[in-house]
DNA sequence: GAAAACATTTGTCATTTGGCAAAAAGCAGT
DNA sequence: ACTGCTTTTTGCCAAATGACAAATGTTTTC
């Protein structure tokens, strides 16, 4: 619980009280590898917190290949926001790539500490606005690299995901096949 | 400025007093074609609105390769939020890629409504929480789509842009070269 | 309305990446 | 250690895209 709670202050103060009031609606949850935090087609009704272990956020594209998003690991939100803001069916699927261990806070607790917490609205749009745009720095990239740069870039900057996912999965973030990401990682050793 | 109401009316309600407070802030700006409305290595201090016209954020790559990242057309923000809100160097141009009229903000102004209007966050903190997911579920697909495909979503999803912007500007945002872009068209025909 | 500047198209060829299938390697359960 | 299962690597070839240069088309400027 300690890693949330750092992870939060980062974010602006809370004091003691406050801080316990979000720790009091927490539950720990353990997801198994391959299982799913929430899916498509269904409502988004939790906000994680991933204490340990590696997620990803996938779909299917119009000719059923299956597309990587993002990974998630240690220390950082997991949570779909349009289905969980707007109580709206998720287009998306939040899996487990390894055995994860989460905090987790359902909608109504969660709102209930937006509504009864100074400030902590602040906080949790600072967070949420970080996150969006990690997420486009990370992602957009990678559009206009070739499929080594590609590879080369996200070894650079995630080198602790690197070795915790198949290469089929971090072959559909990249954008290229898994044969051809096999051979890329060939040729660079 | 009636645009400018109505835009932010849909994100919450304001009176009209509060609404006449945020629209006595606000100045009309012309940007001419290619000019810049923030640069690369400036610190952005203008929240826009675009009236009229389009603009697009691009950065140079590490091997000098302009990369056109977003357009931004009537009736959307423009801003550099990083430099903005954190009072640090900018690392992309805002260009004019036509004509522009925007409404502009100051820093000082726009803080000091938020600071002024109740409500005024809740507003801005949605606004900037729906740009950043548009942006990503407008980047995020291409890093999986060949060329062609590229373009003919784009073409579908933004068929208001694409006579606007020039071909090199677009191969520039699609990831891919002009010539290749320049063939695409002639094979859709 | 010519000249210059810029934007787009086209040609040629090299390189990259994909598609598909088979082989090899890794892993879990017994 | 063997069996079955999944993941990764490899081979082969086709298709897509890039690089570069030249040609054509379009716009701007004087």
């Amino acid at each position: 619980m300690k890693e949330l709670v750092n992870f939060i202050l980062q974010y602006g103060n809370l004091n003691q009280q406050q801080i316990e009031l979000i720790t009091g609606k927490a539950t720990e949850l353990e997801i198994r590898k391959d299982d799913y935090f929430s899916e498509a087609g269904k409502i988004s009704t939790q906000v994680g917190f991933v204490l340990d272990g590696v997620m990803r956020v996938c779909y299917y594209d119009n000719k059923g290949e299956e597309i990587t998003k993002y990974f998630i690991d240690e220390n950082n939100l997991v949570v779909d926001l349009e289905s969980f803001q707007n109580s709206i069916c998720s287009s998306a699927y939040v899996q487990a790539v390894t055995d994860c261990k989460l905090i987790v806070f359902s909608k109504s607790d969660w709102e209930e500490l937006l509504n009864t917490i100074v400030g902590w609205d602040a906080i949790v749009h600072k967070i949420i606005a970080r996150a969006l745009m990690q997420k486009i720095d990370r992602r957009s990239p990678l559009v206009s690299e070739d499929a080594t740069t590609r590879y080369l870039s996200f070894m650079e900057k995630y080198p602790k995901i690197l070795n915790r996912i198949p290469l089929s999965y971090l072959a559909s973030y990249l954008g290229i096949t898994q044969s051809s990401l096999s051979r890329i990682r060939k040729n660079i050793r």
